[in-house]
DNA sequence: TACACACCTG
DNA sequence: CAGGTGTGTA
């Protein structure tokens, strides 16, 4: 029944997700599945519009100290709670002053250089194939603010004084906010080109699928193109694409004739599985696959090169000048995706090489989307203490066309990716400075995604390990989103098989709202919880915890409360500044994030009134003495907050 | 018998 | 916080 509540808050919350959405970068994503060796349209394509655009490293790469010194980036609470929220910087607005405009130009540069130097990071460092596994054990083995925390660290020690070029210093003596606008505009425009590119792409291969298709999966592909049309539309170059199409056909099905026979890999055999891919079909996919592995690392190495071509130093600047102060996921993302990036070095397979190169579009595409103010990350306090019913109207529309049958797992993918990634992004993009009607919108997309995935449980019922769970739930947005495009892949949807600290967290606050909750309650509010005997019992066993923490606690101070001599139970209240309120919120609330409501602070104080008249009156002599002050207690539960039920509750936690 | 609970312990 | 144990309840 909560389930059915949780489904309607996530129809909403999508639907408006997109009413934002003019997005193309749909197509970005799909290079997971194409990819081919030879070096044709694609690697014609980009460098035809690279060299139609100009891809200036410049852009991509601006000066750090146009914007800060590495000291103000150090002391900048950028990602800090609150962060002022204003128009997406894809809307520029004249800046006329150092203000929280300005401020927030300089975050959002920062965050972009970050990005991208962090795919410039990987790209450069020397390949290291047989670092996967150990990184992945560290990954598992370090958490995700430890690594993250080492991550700042190398910053800092990175980061030292840099000289300024002259390129620089003429900059800033332009004036720092219109310099930054320039930089700002630049930057855009290179990320649109890049993004333009890449939907051309996609159409290209949309179109000679939809040329090649069967009749079947001519019907998803056809849905898929609507899709993208519906998403990249009006800014897609048609004539452009007819004047090309056919063409690359010929060269594409030339692609795949020389294929043919090949090995199917790991992942095609995957996908067949779920798509019922022909063998014509893999081939193609695979074709695409090195295609654009070859094309996008040749684009890479360009920007690189042009970069490094930059004076000495340069690099490192930019590097330095990365946001080192961010409580914020996305600081911890971007750790991750860095450290991710470097996994995947050149020398590894193929397919890695895919996965890390689309990682990195990804990445390049993010540059423009991460700072929108909407995606803040605000603690779970302040959105709990301003309106604790808000519940953030949550949906993926996966849900809403689940329909899709597996067999169109392409278009299903597209769909995925448009819904649950870009079309995040996009609203990102188009975020506008109007809050108010944004707040249907005001959802992480990991938490989309944690959301997404859940609801394809509910129709799927199958289940996720436990380490997928908590890869979904504690690493950062970018890594669950890895975690969550394989699922998909795999189609299989998740639920977790054990709890996770972000779940004793949760259930820690449930705690102030309900003492004593019955097993079913906790199911319906853990609904990404795969419920067995062992998981309720831990669930319950928690609860027992925190009672008996509890109502130690209570016994204590009503005890020094009768050594010091109070005479009327009246007279003891638990207010927020009492002893044994910081004792209790220590305890259940660490770190203080969360707004204790009211109503415990009466059951808390009642509590030790008991506590104190049943000691006082000496019955602590009979050895259950205790019971029936459990018993009233027991009846002081108030309903918890529909909130918790939201996946966002615990993204949240787990971010905060 | 299964479950929830409190209590004790590490 | 979890494991073990004893008790009460359905």
């Amino acid at each position: 029944m909560n389930g059915s509540c949780v489904s309607e808050q996530d129809v909403d919350s999508s639907s408006s997700g997109h009413s934002g959405g003019k997005k193309e970068e749909p197509c970005l994503q799909r290079y997971l599945l194409f990819s081919s060796p030879s070096v044709s349209i694609i690697s014609q394509l980009l460098s035809q519009t690279t060299a139609n655009r100009g891809l200036d490293p410049n852009f991509l790469f601006p000066s750090p100290q146009t914007t800060e010194s590495p000291q103000e980036a150090r002391d900048c609470p950028s990602f800090k709670e609150g962060t002022p929220t204003l128009a997406s910087p894809l809307c520029y607005t004249p800046i006329s002053s150092f203000g929280d405009t300005d401020q927030f130009y300089n975050e959002h540069l920062r965050a972009k250089r970050a990005r991208v130097e962090s795919i410039i990071r990987g790209m450069s460092l020397s390949p290291n194939p047989t670092a996967l596994g150990t990184n992945e054990a560290r990954d598992r083995e370090c958490p995700v603010e430890k690594r993250s925390e080492n991550y700042r660290e190398n910053k800092r020690k990175q980061k030292l004084p840099q000289q300024q070029s002259p390129h620089v210093a003429q900059l800033a003596g332009r004036g720092r906010n219109s310099a930054k606008a320039e930089e700002c505009r630049q930057l855009k425009e290179q990320l649109q080109v890049l993004q333009q590119q890449l939907r051309q792409l996609q159409e290209k291969f949309l179109q000679v699928y939809e040329f090649s298709d069967s009749d079947q999966s001519h019907k998803g592909m056809e849905k898929t193109m609507h899709l993208l049309k519906g998403k990249c539309g009006d800014s897609l170059d048609e004539s452009h694409q007819a004047a090309t199409s056919d063409q690359h056909r010929t060269l594409l099905w030339r692609s795949i004739s020389e294929m043919e026979g090949h090995k199917v890999s790991e992942e095609e055999r995957r996908m067949g599985d779920l798509g019922e891919l022909s063998s014509e079909e893999r081939t193609f996919s695979e074709t695409l696959k090195h295609e654009l592995a070859t094309v996008v690392s040749q684009a890479v190495d360009m920007v690189l090169k042009k970069v490094l071509s930059k004076p000495s130093g340069h690099l490192a600047q930019l590097y330095n000048s990365l946001p080192i102060s961010a409580p914020d996921s996305r600081r911890e993302d971007f750790a991750t995706e860095e450290y991710s990036i470097r996994k995947w070095l050149p020398g590894a397979s193929s397919q890695n090489l895919v996965n890390s190169l689309t990682e990195a579009h990804t990445e390049a595409l993010s540059l423009v989307m991460d700072k929108c103010p909407d995606f803040h990350v605000h603690p779970i306090s302040s959105r709990m203490a301003r309106k604790s019913c808000h519940v953030p109207n949550m949906n993926h529309p996966l849900v809403v066309t689940s329909q899709v049958q597996e067999k169109e797992i392409l278009s299903q993918l597209l769909e995925y990716s448009q819904n649950g990634h870009w079309n995040s992004s996009s609203h990102r993009i188009a975020c506008s400075p109007d809050r108010s009607s944004q707040e249907s919108l005001d959802l992480p997309w990991s938490a989309v995604k944690l959301k997404s995935s859940v609801m394809r449980h509910q129709q799927y019922p199958m289940s996720f390990n436990t380490a997928e769970m908590e890869s979904l739930a504690f690493l950062p947005a970018r890594k669950a989103e890895c975690g969550e495009l394989q699922t998909v892949m795999d189609g299989m949807p998740f639920s977790s098989e054990a709890l996770t600290p972000g779940h004793l967290k949760k259930a820690k606050l449930m705690f102030f709202f309900a003492r004593y909750p019955s097993s079913t309650l906790l199911k319906t509010y853990f609904p990404d919880v795969q419920f067995n005997r062992c998981i309720s019992s831990q669930l319950i066993k928690w609860f027992s915890n925190f009672r008996e923490f509890y109502y130690i606690q209570m016994e204590k101070f009503a005890r020094q409360a009768i050594l010091e001599e109070v005479t009327d139970s009246k007279h003891l209240m638990v207010s927020r500044d009492s002893e044994l309120f910081r004792t209790l919120n220590m305890h259940y609330n660490k770190g203080n994030d969360f707004e204790v409501p009211d109503r415990f602070l009466e059951v808390a104080s009642m509590t030790l009134r008991e506590f104190f008249s049943a000691v006082r009156a000496g019955k602590d002599s009979d050895p259950s003495w205790k019971k029936p002050i459990y018993k009233i207690i027991s009846k002081l539960d108030s309903d918890i907050p529909d909130m918790f039920k939201s996946f966002r509750c615990l993204q949240e936690l787990v971010q905060s």
